[in-house]
DNA sequence: GCATAATTCAAACAAACGTTTGATTGACAT
DNA sequence: ATGTCAATCAAACGTTTGTTTGAATTATGC
C-alpha cells in the first residue's frame, strides 16, 4: 500500500488538480456520476494517478469532502467560540449568523456550499459517515448554543428546529447554483440573511400546544 | 417502438412489480447506484422487461416519480382548493398543513416522502427536469396562496421562505429513513406539526431590515 | 554520479452497465 | 385450428466502470 506521505511538495500539485477536478464533477454529475477517468482526464493526470494519491474512489471524495468542509467548519466553530467567551447570553440571530454567514463569505472557495449541498444527499452509506463525522461537533455545538439562547423551548424540540435550518440551508445552496461567480456575492448574502430571519422565528416560536381551534379538519 | 398500452391486464402487474421494486432500490441506492439488473432481480422479472414496458432507465424513473408524486400533490391541491373554497382569508398554519399533513398520513404508500427526499437531489438534468414538472404546480399555487395570507411581506421573500420550508421538509422525511413502519406514524406527525409550527413562525415574521445594531462582527 | 525511493505512465484486467436481438410463449379473435 | 400480437425469455451486444500491473520517468539523499 504505497500511500504518498503530504509532507513532500513534490507532486503536491498533482494532488490539488486532482481534488480540484473532483470537486467540480462531483458538483456537476454527483458523486456516482463522476468516473475516475472523467477526472484524470479533467486534471490533465493520468488514470493511476488517482488511485495512487488516494487509494481509490471513495479516499478521493473523502478528501474531497475533508478540504471543503474543514475551513468553513473551522470558520463557524470560531465564531462560536468568539460569541462565548464574549458575552454570557447568545442571541438565536448571533447564533445562526456564526452557523450561516461563512456560506456567503467570498474569502472561502466558491464551490464549497454545493459540494455540501451535494454530498449530504448521497445514498452511498460510507460517505453518509464521512459527511457526518465531519459536521457532528458543528452540530452538537450550536445546537447546545441555541438550547441555552432559547430556554423555552426544550432541548429535543431545538434539535429539531436545528435540522430544520440545515435543510434550508441546503436546499439553498442548492438553488445557488454550481457556477455562482462573485457578482452573485451581494444577492448571495442578501439570501443568506433572509434564511438568518426565517430561522431565527421558527427557532424562538413558542409551540402551540395548548391551542384552541387552529386546525384545518380532521 | 413496441410501447404496450396500460388498459391492457395482462402484464399489469408485471408493470407494478418492476415500479415497487425500482421504488425500493431508488430509496436506498439512489439512482445512479440501481441497476435495471437489481431491479428485474428483485421483482422476479426479465431483465429486458424494464426495457419493453418503459422503454429505458429513465423512463422507468420517471414513472416511479409520478406514481409517487401524483396522489401527494393531488392531496395537496385538493384541501388547498377546500380551503380556498370555504373561507375569504386562510392563515398560514393552514396552507402549511395542506402542504405537510399528508406527509404523515398512513394512508399513503409509506415510501413516498423518502422517494421525494432521493430524487429532489439528483444530479442528472433530466430526472431534475421531470421532478421540477411534477411539482410547479403545487409550488406556485402555495406560493400565491401564502403571499395573500402574509400580505405584510413581499412575494419574493416570501417565495424564498416557501423554498426554506420545501428544504426543512425533504430534510425532515431524509431523517424519516427508507423504512418507516406504521408504529412510527405518530411520531412522523409530531414532526410534521413541528416543521408546521417552524415554518409558520419563519413564514409570518418581519424582517428586521430597520434593526440597529444586531450583527455579530463584520 | 549513483543508488534509492517516489511518482507518472500506457496498457490491460475483470466486472458491471444499459440496451438490443430473435426466438418462444401465451391469450384471444376470427 | 389458425393467424395475430402482446409479453417473456436467454443470450449477447458494445461501453464504461474501478482497479491493478510493471515499466519508465523524475526527484532526492549521499
Amino acid at each position: 500500500m504505497p500511500t504518498p506521505q503530504s509532507s513532500k511538495s513534490a507532486s503536491a500539485d498533482t494532488r490539488e488538480r486532482i481534488l480540484d477536478a473532483a470537486e467540480l464533477l462531483l458538483i456537476e454529475k454527483g458523486c456516482g456520476g463522476t468516473s475516475l477517468r472523467a477526472i484524470a482526464s479533467s486534471a490533465n493526470v493520468n488514470l493511476a494517478a488517482t488511485n495512487y494519491h488516494f487509494g481509490g474512489k471513495e479516499g478521493l471524495f473523502a478528501a474531497v469532502i475533508h478540504r471543503c468542509a474543514r475551513p468553513i467548519n473551522e470558520q463557524r466553530l470560531a465564531s462560536l467560540d468568539m460569541l462565548e467567551a464574549q458575552q454570557s447570553h447568545i442571541s438565536t440571530r448571533e447564533i445562526l449568523k456564526a452557523l450561516l454567514d461563512p456560506l456567503a463569505s467570498n474569502n472561502l472557495p466558491e464551490r464549497l456550499p454545493a459540494v455540501m449541498n451535494r454530498v449530504t444527499s448521497e445514498p452511498d452509506e460510507n460517505l453518509r459517515a464521512i459527511v457526518q463525522a465531519e459536521f457532528s461537533e458543528v452540530s452538537s455545538r450550536f445546537i447546545a448554543a441555541l438550547t441555552r439562547a432559547i430556554p423555552q423551548v426544550e432541548e429535543e424540540e431545538i434539535s429539531l428546529r436545528f435540522y430544520f435550518v440545515i435543510g434550508s440551508m441546503l436546499h439553498l445552496v442548492g438553488l445557488f447554483g454550481p457556477l455562482t461567480t462573485v457578482e452573485d456575492d451581494n444577492t448571495r448574502s442578501q439570501k443568506i440573511n433572509a434564511l438568518v430571519n426565517f430561522g431565527v422565528a421558527g427557532l424562538e416560536t413558542e409551540s402551540p400546544t395548548n391551542i384552541h381551534s387552529q386546525g384545518t379538519s380532521e
